[in-house]
DNA sequence: AGCACGCCGACT
DNA sequence: GTCGGCGTGCTC
């Protein structure tokens, strides 16, 4: 009987997302499964396409003269399991993105098809003897005889790509093509980025190897005869040792392999990540509260109807360990871990406490491994070697075999919700996982986001709350300084003189400073005091952050890099004078009232560089200095026994942010950084500087009250109908033409209330826009956005309209040239 | 993205 | 009347 694939093509249209049906032949009925990439004929020209089956069927929609058969399966495995499938499916509706968006997330990119056109001789010139063709040549005009010289001269290994110098388009090579002057024909590579080692050895024992030369008369150079002396010696010699040890070139060996003498065998090489950050294992002993915790989660685990855990432990309440725990506890069962953090990079303390504790059975997944180390990760999750994962959200899907525990460490980060698409939320798809598949979720942190919370306290998660640091200490005083009074006091310096005072004490009692500053660069903007000229990037809607060792002004949104000259380009005069505060100020004030000081800096633009946040880590934690100055780099997972002292110089510049929830990352910010102070013997303190000493973030944050400043914020959600009350999906329509991007935007504002008048809806109060974003352009691109709350419509016919006219209707409703970014519950709205 | 088809203006 | 540019629409 006949069967039937429907299958994902991979394919960057977005009008190409759906499922094709093929025939699948014979000779694959038996291996095709469910999840399989695999070789399909696609489009007119038949193109060699990477598919991906998402359905075996015995019957077919359509007509069997329209299908196309699977040429091949790609892997031997299927690369998708059936709960992946489920997963694509469920995230391609609830974020509205394309299959291919989700797909990608699943497997990495090293497994790639890479397809290109070869030409060939067609067949009117194919048959022709020499003399023939030199005739029909001379008849052909200039750039088809060039064409067809270079076909000749080209041995059947000619690129379309390569024929550009010639052609202007590709127009001209199709017409070739009809007229049989060429032969196109698809010819497609299958990659897979899996780095195997070679290894020499002899091909019998050393003792019968000289007898097989001479019985078979075999010439052996004095090379050879070295290489082959070495491997009488040593066996399984990795095949670049051996070229490096006797200075000998591949082809020696080649030529022995060719004589029989020796083999060749290639094994699987994993790539290790080196790993930098060193810290000394302490074995903690659980407090009451950590044990109850770890016996509420491990006690549920093979139950069916668990719900997810929340975590609530204030900071320094050993949530690490309360993880561990549970890791070592599944791993006796036979269960796999997957720990998330929200930036790997930010976080080697804590990846040094897994590692030590579980070994080499922890992999970690980074942005910065290479493409290469990420595929070999990702192979050992697969074949059982690696039983724990620790990243970032990207390691969500790995393919573990039996996984049983998905744990988010500071779950509040922003960095959980994906940018690109598909937008998804991590924490959505680990609930939908831990649903599916019985895996017990942990969301944990010191200041749970207010959505979350929200739903822990309607009963959603089985809410768990750690009130007492593991060390028993009280959580740090924070210390609130006005600096309204600081300026009226005569006080113009970013330090108040509590600061300065505490500071100075700190460091000559012999212990460490924190100091936080939200802003990296080194002042906020350069502006005229004459005129009130601004530098402002030339691609972007923003004025540039001045950075000081280069004297210039740099965009931190699209890279974008001005001198700054000595006089103002507007009215010439030489009043241009930086404003506001940046790290590398903090840093140059810092060390001009503590010259004898060592002090230290972390923020993005000393970091980039792989292990250098590590480097300077390592040598705060050694006492080589006694400040560290940093942005929200250091506000979390760090342990410093030493630190006694955390000082926040601006809390303001946060709670002005212009965004619905800036009061709550003020409020997790100050809770976070204040954690850094005291976790181990000594007794922590914090001064927090603010201009608004009266608002509720502030008020409830220094009184760790996280109770109080939820209640605070959850009223102030409800009355304007944000998240968790509502859903809110943005949609931002951005484009290098200004005009199409408004005409666009306004286009689908009055296409949806078209379609919700025909459905009787006649109240637009839940869609806001189309206005230009707060950013109004970033890298050369207008950005114009729709803002939609299910405030009294229901979110599926909501999310379908937007579908038909983002997706179905794009060419109707938009203009040419415009991108369409759409995203469920955004974190921000700028 | 590709690739083909079809409409329209320019040129023999 | 024909050639070639480009806009339009489909891909199992």
């Amino acid at each position: 009987m006949e069967k039937y694939a429907q299958l994902v093509v991979r394919s960057k249209s977005v009008s190409i997302d759906d499922l094709f049906t093929y025939k699948i032949p014979e000779f694959l009925l038996c291996d095709l499964k469910v999840g399989h990439r695999v070789l399909v004929p696609f489009g007119q020209g038949n193109k060699p396409t990477e598919g991906f089956v998402f359905e075996i069927n015995d019957k077919s929609k359509l007509e069997d003269g329209k299908l196309k058969q699977i040429i091949d399966i790609l892997d031997e495995n299927p690369m998708l399991r059936v709960e992946d499938l489920e997963l694509i499916n469920w995230m391609r509706n609830r974020y509205l993105c394309t299959y291919m968006d989700c797909i990608n997330l699943m497997y990495p990119k090293g497994y790639k098809l890479n397809s290109y056109r070869i030409i060939n001789l067609g067949d009117s010139l194919r048959s022709l003897s020499d003399t023939d063709l030199y005739i029909e040549l001379e008849k052909l005009n200039n750039s088809q005889k060039e064409v067809v010289e270079k076909v000749i001269n080209s041995k059947g290994r000619l690129k379309v790509d390569n024929l550009e110098s010639i052609c202007k388009n590709t127009n001209e090579i199709y017409k070739m093509n009809k007229e049989k002057l060429i032969d196109l024909s698809w010819a497609y590579e299958s990659k897979k980025n899996e780095k195997k080692i070679c290894y020499v050895s002899l091909s019998m024992s050393k003792e019968k190897i000289d007898d097989y030369i001479v019985e078979n008369k075999i010439r052996v150079t004095e090379l050879q005869r070295n290489i082959l002396n070495f491997l009488e010696n040593n066996d399984d010699v990795e095949i670049n040792d051996l070229l490096d040890l006797l200075s000998v070139h591949r082809q020696s060996i080649t030529s022995l392999q060719k004589k029989k003498l020796v083999t060749l065998e290639f094994k699987d090489y994993y790539r290790q990540p080196e790993h930098i950050f060193t810290q000394q294992s302490k074995k903690v002993k659980l407090n009451e509260e950590q044990i109850s915790a770890v016996q509420k989660i491990t006690s549920e685990m093979f139950n069916d109807d668990k719900k997810p855990y929340m975590i609530n432990g204030v900071t320094g309440s050993g949530k690490t360990e309360v993880y561990m725990e549970i890791i070592e506890y599944a791993l006796e069962q036979g269960l796999d871990s997957i720990f998330l953090v929200p930036e790997i990079s930010l976080t080697p303390q804590v990846i040094d406490r897994l590692k030590n504790r579980f070994g080499s059975i922890v992999g970690v997944f980074h942005s910065k491994l290479s493409e290469g180390q990420r595929h070999d990760v990702y192979r050992a999750v697969r074949e059982g070697r690696v039983r724990i994962l620790i990243g970032p959200r990207s390691a969500l899907f790995a393919p573990f075999n039996s996984l049983g525990v998905i744990i988010i460490d500071e779950f509040h980060e922003g960095s959980y919700k994906s940018e690109q698409n598909p937008k998804f939320s991590t924490i959505e798809v680990a609930k939908f996982i831990g649903l599916k598949n019985k895996v017990s979720v942990v969301l944990g942190s010191a200041t749970p986001s207010v959505d979350e919370y929200y739903r822990a306290k309607s009963g959603q998660y089985n809410l768990i709350n750690i009130r007492q640091r593991a060390n028993k200490k009280p959580l740090p005083k924070i210390e609130v300084v006005d600096m309204k009074k600081e300026l009226t006091n005569g006080n113009k310096s970013i330090f108040s003189f509590r600061l300065q005072e505490e500071i100075k004490r700190t460091v000559e009692s012999g212990n460490q400073v924190i100091l936080f500053l939200n802003r990296r660069g080194y002042a906020n903007f350069v502006s005229c005091r004459s005129c009130g000229f601004l530098f402002q990037c030339e691609n972007c809607d923003i004025s540039l952050t001045y950075h000081k060792e280069s004297n210039t002004g740099r965009c931190h949104y699209c890279g974008y890099e001005v001198k700054i000259p000595k006089k103002c380009p507007e009215c010439d005069s030489e009043y241009l004078k930086p404003f506001g505060v940046g790290t590398q100020k903090i840093e140059e004030e810092l060390q001009g009232i503590f010259p004898n000081v060592n002090i230290l800096r972390v923020d993005k633009d000393n970091t980039s560089k792989k292990g250098s946040l590590e480097e300077i880590l390592n040598k705060f934690e050694s006492g080589e200095a006694q400040i560290l100055i940093g942005t929200q780099m250091i506000s979390k997972g760090l342990d410093f026994a030493n630190v006694t002292l955390v000082g926040i110089l601006s809390a303001d510049m946060m709670l002005n942010f212009p965004d619905f929830k800036s009061f709550e990352s003020t409020f997790q910010l100050v809770t976070q950084v204040s954690g850094r102070a005291g976790r181990a013997e000594k007794e922590g303190n914090v001064i927090l500087q603010t201009y608004d000493t009266n608002h509720y973030a502030i008020r409830r944050a220094i009184n760790y009250d996280f109770d109080g400043f939820y209640e605070d914020e959850i009223k102030i959600r409800k009355a304007f109908g944000y998240t968790p009350f509502n859903n809110m999906l943005s949609v931002v329509i951005s484009g290098k033409n200004e005009k199409t991007v408004i005409e666009s935007a306004k286009n689908m504002y009055n296409s949806i209330v078209y379609l919700l008048e025909n459905r009787g809806i006649n109240n637009f109060d839940f869609i806001l826009g189309p206005n230009p974003c707060s950013i109004s352009k970033i890298d050369k691109n207008y950005r114009w956005q729709l803002l939609f709350k299910d405030d009294n419509i229901e979110i599926n016919l909501l999310k379908g309209i937007i579908k038909y006219i983002c997706i179905t209707k794009r060419e109707v409703v938009f203009r040419k040239g415009v991108n369409i970014s759409i995203d469920i519950n955004p974190n921000s709205v700028l």
